[in-house]
RNA sequence: GCGGGCGUGGCGAAAUUGGUAAACGCAGCAGACUUAAAAUCUGCCGGCCUUCGGGCCUUGCCGGUUCAAUUCCGGCCGUCCGCACCA
């Protein structure tokens, strides 16, 4: 009888033997020699203090590809560490009084705990949290780099000002206009801020994700959007005579349509433009129209219903063009101060914005832009907007042109008026990093009266936050710490303050993947970068992703990092969510999966026994209660099941849904290749019998199984290579019985399981390495080497159509020439009565494919 | 509104060179073993028709290219995601 597995006795004695011979140690770059490195890394956790099984999914698919390139002899960095910084830690310290610090580290503590019992082939070594001082002084010194290299900026911008927590919010910290944690309508401010000049980069960033080919073709997309390049003109309308007193000489705007020139009939200028500043000081009812607009909320739908407003300033400016001509200026609260200039000419007949505009105002509409076909004494614009191809009229010289050709001949008159020029213009922003928060890297500079913003000298650093801090007030604790903002000035040694912003802990988390690769040699970063496989999930596709790819070309053009192409991560994978069904109970209140269970066809409430109602299956959050929690299926089935069950089902992309009896099904699975290991046939045991042609058939579903494992794991396709190893096993399962057990055959394939079994499930892996009788780790033994040979056929089976429908197979020998295969295509007896005496038109033969007969 | 993805059995899916549609798993059904249950094993498992040989239909819908389309092209429908008054 053959004995059961059991992982709970199993897994931590492998987890051990791992730990105690130190395997999963990365080699440093001068000791690898010419072995190939591979970097492996996950997006680093938040340490939130619980592991989720999104997280399993996440580590699960970084291990499978880390064991695998480990086997196949790379030398391998797969580190982890703690993204530890952030507001949680906080409110954490105003809600229960704990320190952020030891609140994050015993959080940190605890997940490391549940990391060790997934089994996966991590390089502690060189773990670290971005809320170690060493950490962040490296970071402080950093960004003083960046300032010396001119990517840093002080400059005053409008940002989220939360007024019940004082304190600025990223956008998406911002739900529906409200701070997500206070819930107050969120006021934009205008604050003095430091920033990373990202957009000094813009055109790399957008240009260089071409290169990055092993990226998912969405997350280039939505970086190139977000970059958001446009080409157009930038230009100056001149203040016609009767305002010439205007405090300056003209407006800038900027257009991508330029060819619509002659189809101006206003300018707009967004309310927070200089100008509209400057009037509203002068200007009766000004004032009250800036307040009106920035009364629509910032939400989606605020701004989806918002209705377009104008306010008349009275001033004209002339037209480039037309002698004579003057367009009146207003105020409109779609035009926004962060695009372009902050201001626009308005063209109603081709653009929708416009045109309600000009509708509402009773301002001048003229098409410039004929439709193909259309007739231009009859072509006008009613309540759309024409925004087609067309050719240009009503235009002077423009008149006649298609659309591209004008807006190059326009752009070069202005450029020749001295008015403007073609200029690219980025939708990206510069990086605001400044946070009025404590659990942060705090900004090493220091504000003098006299000397003004002064980095704190090397020296100095790091500038360590003080332990001693309250969070019984809202606001910032650095900044009312009685003190620790107080010093002296380093320059000229007068009073000064400390800076008490901290850096946006997305800081944090753009450079810390050099750091692993660093912590075995100043040089060693330089060796393993860039990233060979970064694996995480879509949400950071914009923001975290598009950070990184800055810093590390800032670090390299500050001379911090050795890595010619500036990307830091050569392959992306943005893996799926796990999903759970939902549960209601008679009362309406969400249940867990936990509470449910199942009697007959019905699932019940396990407490009161009444009828549940089955929900959709959706995303696991803690507000619908539909998550299971990882130790509880590791105390239940084992990790290797845990892991085996959230790569099995979906694609690695997609999402996956968790249900019960797909992990019993992988328990059960698990089991049965146990009992293929449990009572192996030893070597001497082998009979004459065994060089039959059955044992040469296993060898190649052997052979192939290894090379349809291999391709699949480099695709990325697991849920293939798991069904590969589901008929893998059953194949070794028939060959327990028949033909003498096919025994060195069986062997060798056992083996070569035991080795494709390790990146998935590498408990069970090791316990049937050692059942086969092996000496040493399976998680160090190197991968099968597949005999090519064994992939060929002797004979393959080819399918015969008629008219492109399947009518017959036929077996021949692979090199079996067009001729023969025809012949005996039209041999076969199924195949002559489809035919049934009709004259054949056609024969296709496509060797090792198909036979196609036309009639 | 703009951009991108997806749509295949009851369900998750496979078919990564345009070449046998539905591999593998889950659920289900039938059977074996058992006093019984659990566990395990075997078989069936897209639809319609069948004289039991097989035949016809089927990858969201409509059309196209091709000897051949889940795969390529065009249009539409549905759905999910990202961005959004971006000039």
């Amino acid at each position: 009888m053959t004995s059961r597995y059991s992982p709970q006795e199993a897994e931590p004695r492998w987890q051990s033997a791992w730990s105690d011979a130190d395997i999963f140690k990365a080699k440093p770059g001068h000791e690898a020699g010419d072995q190939p490195k591979a970097y492996i890394l996950e997006m680093f956790p938040y340490p939130s203090g619980r592991l989720h099984i999104g997280h399993v999914r996440n580590y699960a698919m970084g291990d499978v590809v880390a064991r695998h390139k480990r086997a196949k002899g790379f030398n391998v960095l797969h580190p982890m560490g703690w993204d530890a910084f952030g507001m949680p830690a906080e409110n954490a310290a105003m809600q229960r009084g704990v320190h952020p610090g030891t609140w994050t580290y015993e959080n940190i503590a605890a997940m490391k705990a549940q990391f060790a019992k997934l089994g996966l082939s991590l390089d502690w070594s060189r773990e670290f949290a971005t809320c170690d001082p060493d950490y962040y002084a490296a970071q402080q010194a950093l960004f003083l780099k960046f300032l010396e290299g001119g990517l840093v900026a002080r400059k005053s911008a409008k940002v989220n000002w939360d007024p019940v927590d004082h304190t600025v919010l990223a956008n998406e910290q911002v739900v529906d206009g409200k701070g997500w944690r206070s819930g107050a309508p969120v006021e934009q401010r205008e604050l003095t801020q430091w920033f990373f000049k990202i957009t000094d980069y813009a055109d790399s960033l957008l240009e260089d994700l071409q290169t990055l080919e092993r990226w998912p073709d969405k997350v280039r997309t939505m970086q190139a959007n977000w970059i958001g390049r446009s080409e157009g003109l930038q230009m100056k309308f001149e203040f016609s005579a009767e305002a010439e007193d205007t405090r300056s000489d003209g407006i800038e705007i900027f257009t991508t349509r330029p060819d619509t020139l002659f189809g101006a009939s206003f300018i707009a200028l967004s309310p927070d433009h200089p100008l509209t500043l400057a009037l509203a000081e002068t200007t009766e009812g000004l004032a009250d129209f800036r307040s009106a607009c920035a009364a629509v909320g910032t939400s989606e739908e605020a701004i989806e219903k918002a209705e377009k407003i104008g306010f008349d300033t009275g001033l004209r400016v002339k037209h480039p063009f037309l002698d004579g001509k003057t367009l009146p200026v207003w105020i409109a609260n779609f035009v926004l101060m962060g695009y372009g200039t902050g201001a626009i000419f308005g063209c109603p007949a081709h653009d929708q914005r416009d045109l309600d505009f000009a509708r509402k105002y009773n301002l001048d509409v003229r098409p410039v832009v004929l439709p193909q076909g259309a007739d231009a004494d009859d072509f006008d614009v009613a309540a759309e907007a024409y925004t087609g191809p067309g050719t240009i009229f009503n235009s002077d010289f423009l008149n006649g042109l298609p659309i591209e050709d004008a807006k190059r001949d326009a752009t070069r008159r202005i450029s020749d008026m001295k008015l403007g020029e073609a200029r690219i213009n980025y939708r990206l922003r510069d990086w605001g990093i400044s946070r009025q928060r404590y659990w942060g890297c705090p900004i090493p500079i220091i504000h003098c009266r006299t000397c003004g913003a002064v980095p704190v000298p090397e020296a100095d650093l790091p500038v360590v936050l003080p332990e001693d801090v309250s969070f019984d007030q809202p606001g910032n604790p650095l900044d009312r710490h009685p003190t620790w903002k107080h010093v002296p000035c380093p320059t000229c040694g007068e009073a000064a303050v400390r800076e008490t912003d901290t850096l946006d802990t997305f800081v944090d988390s753009s450079w810390y993947y050099t750091r692993f690769a660093a912590a075995s040699g100043k040089d060693d970063a330089g060796y393993w970068m860039p990233v060979d496989q970064y694996v995480g999930g879509v949400e950071h596709a914009v923001l975290h992703l598009l950070y990184a790819r800055f810093f590390t070309r800032a670090m390299r053009d500050c001379g911090l990092l050795d890595l010619a192409s500036g990307e830091p991560f050569a392959g992306l994978f943005t893996q799926g969510m796990v999903t759970h069904e939902t549960y209601r109970g008679a009362d309406g209140e969400w249940l867990s999966p936990a509470d449910i269970e199942r009697q007959g066809d019905k699932l019940v409430d396990r407490k009161t026994g009444a009828a549940v109602a089955v929900g959709p299956i959706e995303k696991m959050s803690k507000s619908k209660r539909n998550t299971v929690d990882p130790d509880a299926i590791i105390k239940e089935f084992g990790a290797d099941v845990a892991r085996w069950f959230v790569l099995s089902d979906s694609p690695p992309e997609r999402d996956v849904e968790w249900t019960q009896s797909g992990a019993e099904g992988a328990a059960r699975f698990v089991q049965r290749i146990w009992s293929l290991f449990a009572e192996v046939p030893r070597e001497e045991t082998k009979t004459p019998t065994d060089d039959t042609a059955a044992a040469t058939a296993l060898q190649k579903i052997n052979h192939r199984a290894v090379a349809s494992i291999d391709e699949t794991i480099e695709g990325f396709r697991f849920n293939s290579s798991v069904a590969t190893i589901h008929e893998w096993v059953a194949k070794l399962k028939k060959a327990e019985t028949g033909e003498a057990s096919l025994i060195s055959a069986r062997l060798e394939g056992l083996s070569m399981l035991a080795r494709c079994l390790t990146p998935f499930m590498p408990h069970l892996a090791e316990e049937c390495w050692a059942a086969l009788g092996k000496t040493g780790l399976v998680s160090e033994a190197p991968w099968p080497v597949v005999d090519k040979a064994l992939l060929v056929d002797d004979e393959i089976v080819l399918p015969v159509q008629v008219n492109g429908k399947r009518r017959a197979e036929i077996r021949v020998a692979p090199d079996t020439n067009k001729e023969d295969i025809e012949a005996l295509a039209f041999s076969d007896a199924a195949v002559a009565s489809q035919i049934d005496g009709k004259a054949v038109k056609k024969v296709i033969v496509v060797p090792g494919r198909i036979v196609n007969i036309v009639v």
